[in-house]
Order: C-alpha cells, then sequence, then structure tokens
DNA sequence: TTTAGGG
DNA sequence: CCCTAAA
C-alpha cells in the first residue's frame, strides 16, 4: 500500500517532466487508469495533452483526455473551467475543419471526421455524460460544419479560419491554468518542505562518521547538488509552479549528499547516508518510480564497501546531463556511470549494478547495453510488450516474487544472487503449465459466448434513451429556466449506467442520486413516444401525456408520410451509411434497434427495417 | 415490438 | 420501401 502510494508520487512527478513522450503514451496505453487514484490520471491526461500540444499538434486524442479530466474533475465536483470548455471545443472544431484544410475536395474524409467527432463523440456529450462539456455550442456549431460538406460559402470560411490556433491558444491556456490549480507535485510539494529535514538530516549522518576526509567528496556532492539543482529547474519550469527540491550547497562546508527529487521518496533512495568510511557517494537516480526502492535496497544490502556509484537511468536530455557534469574526479574512489538511454521501453532503463571489487576501473560515458554492465550483475529485464507491465513485473522481480525472471531474462551472473534468495527456478514444466493455462483460457473464450457486444448494446440503448430525455429536455427548456436542472439529471442518470469505455465511470452514480428524481419528472414533459423501448420506468409515460409530444409528433409524421401512403423516398447520405458501417461494427449486425437508439440523430426518418434494408444492400 | 427475409 | 411471419 505504502509503496503503491509511493509509485503514484514519483509517477506523478515524473509526468510533470519533460520525458520522452513515446514513454509518456506507453504509459497511458498501458497504465490500468483505474487503479490510480484522481490526481494521478488527471495528471497523466495532462501530461499527454501538453505533449501533444507542444508539438503543435491538434488530435482528436486531446479530445478523449479532455473528457477523461472533466469525469475526473466532475467526480471531485470540480466545475468545469471555461478554459476547458474552450479548449474542448477549438480542439473539436480544428479536428473537423483540418481535412478540409488539408485537401478541401477531400470530402469523404471529412465527412468521416464529422461523423466520428461530432456524430459520436460530441452526441455522446450530449446525451449526457459530459453535457456541460460542449453543450453550450456544439449543436449549432455541428450544424455549420456538416452543412460545409454541402455548401462551398460555409466551406470556405471554415478554412480561412485559423482553428488550429485557436486550438493550441486555448488548450495552452488551459493546461496553464490547470497547472496552477493544481500546484506543483506531491514530491515536489515535499521536497520543497522535507528539503532542510533532509538536509539536517544529512549533516547528523555525516557528524557520525565524522573523519571522513572528504574535501573531494566536498567539492563533488556540491558539484552534484548543484547540477541537480538546476536539472530541477529546467525540468520542471516546463510544467509550471515549482517548489524548487534542493540540497543547496552548504557554506558550512558539510558533505553533501545531492537532494534530487527522487531521493525524497524513500529512505532508501538517493540520500545514501554513508555508513562506513569505506562506502562514499550513491547517487541513484531511478526516474521510474516502480523499481526504485528495491533496486536501491539490492545495492544497500550487497554493497557495503562500494564506492562511488552512480546508477544514472536516464530518460531524458536533462538527466543525461547530470551525467556528464557529475563526475567526481576530484575523488580517489572510483566512478561508475552507467547511463542507459531509453528509447523503446522503460524497464530498458533500469539497471542495478554493483561493484564487486573495490577496485574497478572507471566506467565513463555511455554503458549503452549489457556487455560492459553485465559482469557487475546488471539486471535488466527485456521484454517489452507492456511498459506498466514490464514495470510491475520488474518491480515484482526485483522484490523477488517472480525473481526467476531475472535469471530467465536477463544474463545475470547467476549463482550469486540466486543463492541469496530462494525462488523457484522457471522449468519447462512451469513454461508447459502456463501454456496450458493459456489455451484453456483461450479455449474457455470460444466456448463461451462473448456477453459483451449484448452488454455495450443494452448500456447504450438505456443511455441513449436518457439522452433522447436529456436531448429533447434541453430543447424543450431552452427558453425557460430549468436547463440546469435538466443537464444535471441526465448526467446523473447516465453516469449510472455503465459505459461503454469503462466502467470507472459509474462510481459517481451514488454521489448524487437525488438527481435521478428529477428525471422522471422530466421524463413527463416530453415527446418520446417514437421508440422508447428499454427505459425503467415505461409504465409512467401513459398516464401523463404532455401536450408538446401530441403537438410535435404528428407534425413529424405528416412529413414523413406523403398523400401516396408510401413514405417519401430518401436518399441515404454518406455519413449515415458510414455510422450506419460504423455501428454494425460496434454493436453486431442484427442490432437495429440499438442502432438506431444510439444514432437517432443521425438516421433521422429511419426505422430499424430500413437499418436492416440498407445494410442488405450495402452487403449485398 | 423487433428482426429476418421475400417482394 | 413495403409487407409479413416469427419470436
Amino acid at each position: 500500500m505504502e509503496q503503491n502510494i509511493q509509485k503514484s508520487w514519483v509517477l506523478e512527478f515524473l509526468l510533470r517532466q519533460p520525458v520522452e513522450d513515446q514513454i509518456v503514451s506507453h504509459f497511458i496505453s498501458a497504465l490500468p487508469l483505474s487503479s490510480l487514484d484522481h490526481h494521478l490520471r488527471k495528471t497523466l491526461l495532462l501530461r499527454n495533452i501538453s505533449s501533444k500540444i507542444q508539438k503543435g499538434l491538434i488530435s482528436e486524442k486531446i479530445l478523449e483526455s479532455l473528457e477523461l479530466i472533466e469525469e475526473i474533475d466532475y467526480q471531485k465536483g470540480i466545475k468545469i473551467s471555461q478554459s476547458m470548455k474552450d479548449a474542448y471545443y477549438t480542439v473539436a472544431v480544428d479536428c473537423t475543419v483540418k481535412f478540409l484544410k488539408e485537401d478541401p475536395k477531400n470530402f469523404s474524409e471529412y465527412n468521416n471526421v464529422i461523423g466520428r467527432i461530432w456524430r459520436s463523440r460530441v452526441l455522446d456529450m450530449e446525451r449526457g455524460k459530459e453535457i456541460h462539456l460542449v453543450l453550450d455550442w456544439s449543436k449549432e456549431l455541428r450544424g455549420v460544419l456538416e452543412k460545409a460538406v454541402h455548401d462551398v460559402s460555409a466551406c470556405d470560411y471554415i478554412i480561412m479560419e485559423d482553428t488550429r490556433n485557436d486550438a493550441l491558444e486555448a488548450v495552452g491556456l488551459f493546461l496553464r491554468q490547470v497547472t496552477e490549480e493544481m500546484g506543483p507535485s506531491f514530491l515536489e510539494f515535499t521536497a520543497g518542505e522535507v528539503g532542510e529535514d533532509v538536509e539536517d538530516e544529512v549533516e547528523m549522518g555525516q557528524m557520525d562518521s565524522t573523519e571522513d576526509p572528504g574535501t573531494g567528496l566536498d567539492e563533488h556532492n556540491r558539484n552534484v547538488a548543484e547540477i541537480n539543482c538546476s536539472d530541477i529547474d529546467a525540468d520542471t519550469s516546463v510544467d509550471g509552479p515549482q517548489v524548487r527540491t534542493n540540497a543547496s550547497v552548504d557554506d558550512q562546508g558539510g558533505v553533501r549528499q545531492p537532494v534530487t527529487i527522487n531521493a525524497l521518496l524513500d529512505d532508501h533512495v538517493g540520500v545514501r547516508q554513508p555508513e562506513t568510511m569505506n562506502e562514499k557517494f550513491d547517487e541513484v537516480q531511478v526516474p521510474f518510480s516502480a523499481s526504485v526502492d528495491d533496486q536501491v535496497r539490492v545495492i544497500e544490502a550487497e554493497t557495503i564497501h562500494e564506492k562511488v556509484d552512480e546508477v544514472m537511468v536516464s530518460n531524458n536530455a536533462s538527466m543525461d546531463v547530470q551525467v556528464g557534469v557529475g563526475q567526481p574526479e576530484t575523488m580517489n574512489e572510483k566512478v561508475d556511470e552507467v547511463r542507459i538511454p531509453t528509447n523503446a521501453s522503460l524497464d530498458d532503463h533500469i539497471g542495478v549494478r554493483q561493484p564487486e571489487t573495490s577496485n574497478e576501473k572507471v566506467d565513463e560515458g555511455q554503458v549503452s547495453t549489457k556487455a560492459s554492465i553485465y559482469d557487475q550483475a546488471v539486471v535488466r529485464q527485456t521484454s517489452s510488450l507492456d511498459p506498466l507491465g514490464d514495470l510491475e513485473e520488474y518491480h515484482d522481480t526485483i522484490s523477488g516474487d517472480t525473481y526467476f525472471q531475472i535469471n530467465a531474462n536477463c544474463d545475470v551472473e547467476s549463482s550469486d544472487v540466486r543463492s541469496k534468495k530462494s525462488y523457484p527456478v522457471p522449468t519447462p514444466d512451469v513454461r508447459e503449465v502456463r501454456e496450458a493455462l493459456k489455451s484453456s483460457i483461450l479455449d474457455l473464450n470460444d466456448m463461451v459466448e462473448d456477453p459483451l457486444p449484448d452488454a455495450l448494446c443494452t448500456a447504450a440503448t438505456i443511455i441513449a434513451d436518457m439522452a433522447k430525455e436529456g436531448v429533447s429536455n434541453v430543447q424543450s427548456a431552452e427558453n425557460e429556466n430549468e436547463v440546469d436542472i435538466s443537464d444535471r439529471s441526465v448526467d446523473s442518470g447516465c453516469e449510472a449506467v455503465q459505459d461503454k469505455e469503462g466502467n470507472y465511470r459509474n462510481l459517481t452514480a451514488a454521489s448524487r442520486p437525488s438527481l435521478m428524481e428529477r428525471n422522471s419528472t422530466a421524463h413527463t414533459v416530453e415527446w418520446d413516444n417514437e421508440s422508447e423501448s428499454s427505459s425503467e420506468e415505461p409504465r409512467n409515460r401513459p398516464h401523463l401525456p404532455s401536450p408538446k409530444s401530441r403537438i410535435v409528433s404528428p407534425l413529424r409524421r405528416e412529413e414523413i408520410r406523403n398523400n401516396t401512403g408510401r413514405r417519401k423516398r430518401k436518399k441515404w447520405s454518406s455519413l449515415e451509411e458510414q455510422t450506419l458501417i460504423d455501428a454494425v461494427q460496434e454493436y453486431g449486425r442484427g442490432k437495429w434497434k440499438c442502432i438506431l437508439d444510439n444514432y437517432h440523430e443521425i438516421f433521422e426518418n429511419r426505422n430499424e427495417v430500413d437499418l436492416k434494408d440498407k445494410w442488405r444492400n450495402l452487403t449485398k
């Protein structure tokens, strides 16, 4: 538990660093976000957005991230800021328009995008989930954008707008604002507070081992301390307000340990108290949290007489700087620098290094991979399928749970480590059993029909129903003062339903149960006798037929039916076709009602049979 | 009511 | 698009 918290701290800090984006995106795709706390998740998402716009990229990913952030904020009761709305809005617009800009004639792609963004995403949100994020503008804008497909002047107008810049600015503003609101990362914050204490402790520890000759050491540490400080400055200035973590140079001349933010994570990490005269100085910089504790523990346990170790696990340029400069050449101790540039996967960066003799050579510069490290017993895991998994696995590995993997994957100079801990060794048997298990799982999966599509459909249908209510509510309440109420009721209603994208969304349902009741009230005010199927309270309606329902639906009927008794023929738009294709993909063929409900805004004046017929034609 | 399939 | 059987 504690370790988890520590992990999040480090992770949070990390995410605010200019780490390579690739790594971050690995994180994002791999992390089980629901297992992280809100704050961390939000940080992660912000980080993602930030990196995108720093590259000048505006993409639909940003929309997703914003939605998730909104979700998190919502659960925490934070109101959506205007800047966030703006960000979302401008990004959505730009995502849509940029296809037209790239190729004004490429209407089909443009169509697709409109479909994708404005149909599914925005409609989704209009249905209630995040209604406040888009409600204000989405309707008219969607109208305009869709019109642009056919209308040249509207199209030109759209192309003229510098939507990309708008988006970048809006998102930038949003990020700045949020970052400010969130304050420094926990570690930075704590580090700022604890920093002094740590220094004191360091001095104490130093006094215990009094006779350290250490002027050279002093020198070195001072260097490192300074470097770390500047590094931190450089690193963090990007992301906003900072609490500086510093092990400032001690004017009294005491030996200073470089205190990096990472160091504060754990007693074992970074701030090493020289416990014997032989033990000099360790600098351990491991930007990835999971491995930190145990890794360092290993070093501590097994290198009582070690000399200076720098285990540099660097993942970005600024880290590299430390490597280059932190060279304690004034000291007698030997220096090991292990620098492992990170490009591929996280675990590639994690090295545990331990000198076995006190007279090792200085390894300076880049030890890019195994060769020069292995004889020093470097633990390195090579699989790179899943960054987080690997990270976790690595963690486990070091701490022992899956210890055999070290041996399996990492050419560790065997006996030494193995003899100290007795963990199962991977035998062919183990592999066999594992394979057997895997295949049996597959078999089971094949035998049991996957209930997911059905569940998906059901959930989506319910959401759609509510959405219909929500939309019509909003429509009918547009000139009244009840928008707020309907908003919230819709929201809470939809939150209660499991979302198709993730199940952590429904956590808030309980927090706002009372709002559900208004939903039922709202229920009665609207016209929804078209296709109300699986709503929770279908029995209530017949008793309360609203005037509107009587007025609106007949009109609609008139529209549809002409005097021939036959419905007016209506050509299928490409948007409709595309939507249908997507929807079938999503919900499956035959779920026409479900599809219709979910895309009723697209399939205007179509019924289930129409969808079915169309599909038949499409696939003929 | 919804789906499938023939017309 | 319509019609209708079947569920």
